[in-house]
DNA sequence: ATGAAGATCCGG
DNA sequence: CGGATCTTCATT
């Protein structure tokens, strides 16, 4: 054993958004044994941001209000993809986590009946993809699935952060709140 | 009731 | 580049 395996808790998600998201590149998401590195996020903040579904969606206000930090938030985007998020709420700020991007490790078979048609190092590579391919959808909104067993984040080293625009959205494209991993052949699209 | 927009993906 | 497909929300 190299021991020191460190699980993220739900204390992780108690910081700023943005650090949420920076930080969990390079560490890994294991869900209903299927298992990868995230190598792609995005952070939204409840207040203030504009591409938020905070700022639109009464619904999303509420769940804000409601759940705890690390449960999930999962949606249905243009009526037939479930991306899938992480809630952040602590002193420092609210908002969400968007999982966009995994490099798949374990659970490849599983996730290879999912989605036939893509190539290993793509099965994750964008938030519908990456929720088709480990069975994520609208049962598991509110889960707080870091507590449940057979879901966990592992704390992991990351080779370098590349930061950019978050990707698809048409308010707040300036923030510079998408990262990735350097090098990562599973990102949803390369960065500038 | 109706319409528009949407954190996407696939195929031609 | 367009179409698929459906929920949430605002408007009539």
């Amino acid at each position: 054993m190299t021991g020191r395996d460190e699980t993220i808790g739900r204390e992780f998600f108690r910081r700023a958004p943005v650090r949420c998201a920076r930080e969990l590149i390079g560490c890994t998401f294991v869900w209903g044994g299927c298992s990868g590195r995230i190598v792609e996020t995005e952070a939204y903040h409840a207040v203030g941001d504009p591409a938020c579904h905070t700022f639109s969606r009464p619904g999303a206000r509420a769940f804000v209000a409601e759940q705890d930090a690390g449960d999930a938030y999962v949606y249905l985007n243009y009526g037939m993809h479930w991306l899938f998020n992480i809630l952040v709420k602590g002193p420092d700020g609210e908002g969400f986590v968007l999982f966009r991007a995994l490099e798949p490790m374990a659970g490849v078979d599983s996730m290879r009946e999912r989605s036939p048609r893509l190539p290993v190092e793509k099965l994750a590579a964008g938030p519908g993809r990456l929720t088709r391919s480990f069975g994520i959808a609208g049962a598991d909104h509110r889960a707080k699935f870091l507590d449940a067993p057979g879901s966990v984040i592992v704390a992991g080293p990351s080779r370098g952060i590349l930061s950019g625009p978050r990707i698809g959205i048409s308010k707040a494209t300036e923030l510079p709140w998408r990262f990735g991993e350097r090098g990562s052949r599973s990102l949803s699209r390369p960065f500038p």
